[in-house]
DNA sequence: GAGCACTGC
C-alpha cells in the first residue's frame, strides 16, 4: 500500500488558473456567466486589461509572442481586438490557426456569437471537408494543416495581414513547420504581423528564433509610417490566466503497479473526499479497460450496500464509438460519483466538465520514429513536467481541485520540462516533400524551431528518391513529385494513387487508400463472445491476398449495405470510420481527375490492383526467411504479422509488402499484401536488382 | 504466436 505525501505548494502550479468561459477548445462549453451581457463577459476576461498594450506591441513589432494560460481569453479576444482596431480593413484577412478541427469550429462560432454575426460573414472558418467563408470574411479560423496547404497556391500568404498561430506549446508537426515557413515569409513581407500564442513555453527561446534582425529598424525604406516599427523583432507579452488552485499530492514511495494504484486511489477518494468527479490518466486502451473492470467490480459491491460512495465508471479513449464517448459528458445518476478512466485524449483534445480530482499515472504512449529500422515505435515513456501540469489543471476548472500523482515529488523534478516536439520523433517523408513543394531545397539546413535528427531527414529523402518524387540532386520531380505533393496522404500512398493510372484501377486504389487513412474499419472487442463473433464477421470480407484487398471488399460492401443500421452492427464495422472513408475516397478521386488521371476500374480483376500495390510499396517488402520469420528486404529486420491482419492465422506467404511497421511488444507489420517477387523486380528495377540475388 | 497514444491535409 502506498501513501500520499502532504500537499506540496508548487509555485509553477498555483499560477495555473482555469477559464470561466470562452477559451474552451471543445464544443462543450461551461459558462457560469451566461446571464451577463457579452460585452460584460468580454471585459471580465484577464486579457482585457492587456488590450492596449497588445495593440501597441503589435503596432511596433513584427512578431508578438503571447504567453497566456488557459482561461485568459486570448484565442477569442485577440482576433476581435485586431478587427476593432482596424486590422483586416484593407481588404486583407486575419487568420488564426489551431491544431485541431473541433477547436476551429468552436472558436469560430463563439467569436461570431460575441460579434453578433453569423458564421461565414465577417467571421468564418475553413477545415478539411468543411468551410464557411465569404467575400465578407475578415477573420478566419483554420487548422494549421489548412494554412500549410494554402501556401501551395499562395506561397507568401498575401491575403493575410495578421497570422496568429495558437496552441504552439503543443508543438505539433504542422505547427512547427508552419512557424518556420512563416518566419521565412515574414522576411519577405515586412508588413505582415505574426502572433505566436502559447500556454507554457520557453518564451525567450521562441523570441530568439523569431528575432532575425538585430540592427535598428527603418534602415531600408525610411517611410515615416513605419518609423516606430521594428521589423524582424519579437515582443513577449504575458497574460495571466484564471483558474482555481489545485493541490498536488505525490506518493511517498514509488508504486510498483500504477493500474492497481489508480484503482486504490479512486476508492480512497470515493470514501474520504467530498463529491466531485474523478479523471484517471493511463497510457492505453487495455489499461483503461482493466481499470474500468476492476472499478466496476468494486462499484457493484458498493451499490448493493446503502453506502454513499457509489460510483459510475466510464472509459474514454480514441477507439470508442461516438455514443460511448458522449457518455462521459453526461451527468451521472444522482447519488453517484462519476469516474472517467482515460488515455491522453483527455489531456488536450477533449475537456470533460465537472472534474475535481485527477489521478496521473505519470506515463504516456508516444509514437517514436526509429531511423535505424525505419519504423515507428509506440512506446510508453514518462510524461514531461508540462504534461503533468496540464493533466493536473484538468481538476481546477470548476472549483478548487486535487491532483494525485502516482510518482514521488523527487521523481517529478527529474522529468523533462517539455515533451520532445513531434518534428523530432516523426517520420518526416511527408513534411520534407511538402517543404520541397514550397521551394525549400536545402532541407538539411532548413531553419526548424527544433531541428530533427539529421538521420530522420536522410531517411525521408531516401524514400522520396525511391518513389521518384525527387531526383538525385534532391529536387522535386516534374510531374511525379509535384503530383505526389498535391495529395493529402503519405507520399507512398499518393504514389500508389498516381500509379493506378498505369494499371487502370484508380477506383479500387482510391478505396484502398481511403480505407488506410482511418484508424480501424472493424471493432475489435477484447473479451467474451463478442470477440469471437467479430472474428467470424470479419471472415466475410476476407481476401486471401491480404488486408488491402479485404479493405476493398469492406468498402464495396459498405456502399451497398452501409445505410442499414443493423448491417454495420452485426458485422462489427465501424460506421463512423467507413463514412469518413467514403468522403476521403471522393476527395481523392476528384484530385486524381484534376491531375488528369481518369477514373478506371479493374472490373473484378485482382492482379492489376496487386501489381499497383507492389509498384508503390516496394520499399516496404518483407520475405520469409528460412528461420520461419519475416525479414525486411531493406535491413534484414525481423518482423511479425500484426494480430489484426487478416493474414495473421494463415500460412506465411514467401513475399509480402506492408503499409507500416509499428513496434509495440514486437515489430508488427500492418496492412499486409501478398506479392509475387517477380513483380517487384519488374516494377521497381531501380530498387530490386539486388534483392533477388539473396 | 497475441494486440493501436493523439492529431491533421
Amino acid at each position: 500500500m502506498f501513501k500520499f505525501a502532504k500537499p506540496t505548494d508548487l509555485p509553477d502550479w498555483k499560477e495555473e488558473r482555469p477559464d470561466f468561459n470562452s477559451d474552451e477548445v471543445t464544443s462543450f462549453i461551461f459558462n457560469p456567466h451566461r446571464s451577463q451581457s457579452i460585452e460584460n463577459q468580454r471585459k471580465r476576461l484577464p486579457i482585457f486589461e492587456n488590450r492596449d498594450q497588445f495593440l501597441y506591441l503589435l503596432e511596433t513589432h513584427q512578431f508578438l509572442i503571447l504567453i497566456g494560460e488557459t482561461g485568459s481569453g486570448k484565442s477569442t479576444q485577440v482576433p476581435q481586438y485586431l478587427l476593432e482596431s482596424g486590422w483586416g480593413c484593407d481588404g486583407k484577412t486575419i487568420v488564426v490557426t489551431q491544431p485541431r478541427r473541433v477547436a476551429v469550429l468552436s472558436l469560430a462560432s463563439r467569436v461570431a456569437d460575441e460579434m453578433g454575426t453569423s458564421l461565414g460573414q465577417t467571421v468564418g472558418y475553413s477545415i478539411r471537408f468543411d468551410e464557411q467563408i465569404s467575400n465578407k470574411t475578415r477573420l478566419k479560423f483554420v487548422t494549421d494543416g489548412v494554412l500549410l496547404r494554402e501556401m501551395l497556391t499562395d506561397p507568401l500568404l498575401k491575403k493575410y495581414c495578421v497570422i496568429m498561430v495558437d496552441e504552439v506549446h503543443e508543438r505539433s508537426l504542422n505547427t512547427d513547420i508552419l512557424l518556420s515557413l512563416l518566419k521565412k515569409i515574414a522576411k519577405k513581407r515586412p508588413e505582415l504581423r505574426l502572433i505566436i500564442s502559447s500556454a507554457t513555453l520557453d518564451a525567450e527561446e521562441l523570441k530568439n528564433y523569431f528575432t532575425w534582425k538585430t540592427k535598428s529598424a527603418n534602415d531600408e525604406n525610411g517611410s515615416t509610417e513605419v518609423q516606430q516599427y521594428k521589423k524582424g523583432e519579437a515582443a513577449i507579452m504575458n497574460v495571466i490566466g484564471r483558474c482555481y488552485p489545485v493541490d498536488i499530492f505525490y506518493v511517498q514511495d514509488p508504486v510498483p503497479d500504477y493500474v492497481k494504484a489508480s484503482v486504490d486511489t479512486v476508492i480512497k477518494i470515493s470514501i474520504h473526499e467530498p463529491p466531485g468527479d474523478v479523471l484517471v490518466f493511463l497510457t492505453g486502451h487495455e489499461e483503461v479497460e482493466t481499470t474500468v473492470r476492476l472499478l466496476k467490480e468494486y462499484a457493484n459491491t458498493v451499490a448493493e450496500s446503502s453506502r454513499k460512495d457509489k460510483l459510475q465508471v466510464l472509459a474514454m479513449h480514441g477507439g470508442l464509438s461516438n455514443e460511448d464517448q458522449l457518455q462521459v459528458f453526461q451527468r451521472p445518476p444522482s447519488g453517484r460519483r462519476k469516474i472517467i478512466v482515460a488515455t491522453n485524449i483527455a489531456e488536450a483534445s477533449i475537456t470533460i466538465p465537472g472534474i475535481v480530482y485527477v489521478i496521473d499515472c505519470g506515463f504516456v504512449k508516444l509514437k517514436w520514429f526509429n531511423a535505424d529500422t525505419q519504423t515507428d515505435a509506440l512506446v510508453v515513456v514518462p510524461i514531461s513536467q508540462a504534461s503533468a501540469q496540464q493533466r493536473a489543471g484538468r481538476a481546477g476548472r470548476m472549483r478548487p481541485g486535487k491532483a494525485y500523482r502516482l510518482f514521488t515529488e523527487d521523481y517529478f523534478y527529474t522529468l523533462n520540462r517539455f515533451t520532445p516536439p513531434e518534428v523530432q520523433r516523426s517520420n518526416l517523408s511527408s513534411a520534407v516533400l511538402q517543404l520541397k513543394a514550397l521551394g525549400v531545397d536545402d532541407i538539411i539546413h532548413f531553419d526548424f524551431p527544433s531541428p530533427p535528427p539529421a538521420q530522420h531527414l536522410a531517411v525521408a529523402l531516401e524514400l522520396l528518391f525511391a518513389l521518384k518524387a525527387i531526383d538525385s540532386s534532391g529536387r522535386l520531380t516534374d510531374p511525379t513529385g509535384l503530383r505526389i505533393a498535391e495529395f493529402p496522404v503519405e507520399p507512398i500512398m499518393a504514389k500508389m494513387l498516381i500509379s493506378s493510372n498505369d494499371f487502370k484501377c484508380s477506383a479500387e486504389i482510391a478505396s484502398i487508400v481511403a480505407a488506410m487513412q482511418v484508424q480501424a474499419l472493424f471493432y475489435y472487442p477484447t473479451r467474451g463472445q463478442d470477440s469471437i463473433k467479430a472474428r467470424i464477421a470479419r471472415r466475410k470480407f476476407e481476401a486471401c491476398e491480404g488486408d488491402l484487398i479485404t479493405y476493398l471488399n469492406v468498402v464495396t460492401a459498405f456502399t451497398k449495405h452501409g445505410d442499414c443500421p443493423r448491417w454495420c452492427q452485426s458485422n462489427y464495422i465501424n460506421k463512423k470510420a467507413l463514412k469518413r472513408v467514403l468522403v476521403l475516397r471522393s476527395q481523392l478521386i476528384k484530385l486524381l481527375q484534376r491531375l488528369g488521371i481518369p477514373y478506371s476500374s479493374a472490373e473484378g480483376e485482382i492482379e492489376p490492383i496487386l501489381r499497383c500495390i507492389a509498384s508503390s510499396f516496394f520499399t516496404n517488402t518483407a520475405y520469409l526467411h528460412p528461420c520461419g520469420e519475416y525479414k525486411t528486404v531493406l535491413a534484414d529486420v525481423v518482423l511479425h504479422v500484426h494480430p489484426h491482419s487478416i493474414l495473421y492465422a494463415e500460412e506465411k506467404a514467401p513475399w509480402v509488402v506492408f503499409g507500416e511497421v509499428l513496434q509495440t511488444t514486437q515489430l508488427f507489420m500492418r496492412d499486409i499484401t501478398i506479392v509475387d517477387p517477380l513483380w517487384l523486380e519488374e516494377l521497381a528495377p531501380h530498387y530490386f536488382q539486388k534483392v533477388t540475388e539473396r
